[in-house]
DNA sequence: TGTACATCAGTGAACGCGCGTTCACTGATGTAC
DNA sequence: TGTACATCAGTGAACGCGCGTTCACTGATGTAC
């Protein structure tokens, strides 16, 4: 793992070899974020201190913080679309797919509490030029859960007219629990045990063909 | 409506009427709040001098900065309850209002887009002395949710083990959802048109009896 | 009715700080001859 | 094999800025006598 200290010197990249930089970069400052929890609260001084790098070197690598930031995402949200792959991978049908990928989601969104809050409620939206709509964020993600759908609608299981409205509307249902349950409702709601399961069943019974 | 361009003076408050200019800066910061879309880019400066005053009297008011937010997101929470509860008044029986009060909930976060965004993303979850649980924001439009599940639940027209739990799987759908429609999705996603209705009827359908 | 005084709502200047970014530079690495 | 040189990955110092907050103060308002 990344040295966050900062306190040791970074050896040198040979020649050829700048791109380790930029990697380093990239875990730095997603440790950070997590450490943080608000993209405002990580500064580029920062970054480059747990690099273990002097800040004008992260402009050798990225145009601006915005940029920077933008790629941190972009990281996360393939994770998410790894996630929801494995959890889908050994389903006996949509159904259970669907299950298993909304439990998977709101339990990786919740071991990973601030880095979920920070990347679902980043603020830079601005999407640096040169990347291409499909490639956007969270993207993939959304696209496999479309697909699981309708494999559900197509076997007669599910009942959905549309089913990107269909997927939205689970997908929704997934963050905001993730949310709800990080912002810290719990203090103050009684949140039962089996919330995520409960809410699992409640949308996938929403879908169900009647 | 409160000026923001700031250069007019204020007339100072009468003495007993410290207060007035309490409710004109938490007016002034909300409106910062909405116009920047982002509690960190809202300083005191800002606010003091959208108000027509020095920033040393805001601490005439409010402790600090912290203090000053949380009050006006509460502020907003209320008026959320206000129209769950409008929304639901005239409903005809527990299905009906559950649905009335999505539609009125996803739509009054839509018509405030960037006030939805900050209030639901404040990251100053710090409450500050003094304040009871149950005035927390947020909670009393919680429990009026709670309430009419349980009327569902009562009349035999919805199946649900834990109110509570059903309430919280139904706030998280219509959260996420209006974070998905606000967060820009739609630049990427074709949403379809009637993504609320759909949506809404979907997790209606979730807790139906089955 | 008149005046001295306490109270209260503000002001104006300053504090120390960390920020994003730029600029001229250095020195190790690899290459051409 | 040796050396001059171009390239590249970084450095160090500085820029101007806006921030939250504190401090000693002012001057209008209301009150006691």
């Amino acid at each position: 793992m990344t040295d966050v200290t900062g306190t040791e010197a970074r050896p040198r990249a040979r020649k050829g070899e700048g791109d380790l930089l930029r990697q380093e970069i990239l875990d730095g400052a997603e440790q950070l974020l997590v450490e943080k929890g608000d993209a405002d609260a990580v500064s580029m001084r920062a970054i480059a201190k747990a690099v273990g790098v002097t800040p004008p070197s992260l402009y050798l690598h990225f145009a601006d913080k915005d940029e920077l930031l933008f790629h941190v995402c972009t990281r996360r949200y393939e994770e998410f679309d790894a996630v929801l792959g494995a959890a889908s991978s050994g389903a006996a049908n949509a159904a259970d797919a669907l299950l298993r990928m909304g439990r998977a989601y709101v339990a990786h969104g919740l071991a990973n509490p601030v880095a979920y809050l920070v990347l679902f409620g980043v603020k830079s939206d601005v999407v640096p030029e040169g990347i291409a709509e499909e490639d956007l964020p969270g993207m993939q993600a959304f696209f496999r859960l479309v697909g699981v759908i309708e494999q559900g609608v197509t076997a007669g299981d599910f009942a959905a007219d549309d089913p990107v409205a269909a997927a939205i509307g689970v997908w929704a249902t997934m963050h905001g629990l993730v949310m709800m349950l990080l912002r810290g409702a719990g203090d103050h709601v009684p949140i039962p045990e089996d919330i995520v399961e409960s809410v699992g069943r409640q949308a996938l019974h929403g879908l169900l063909a009647r």
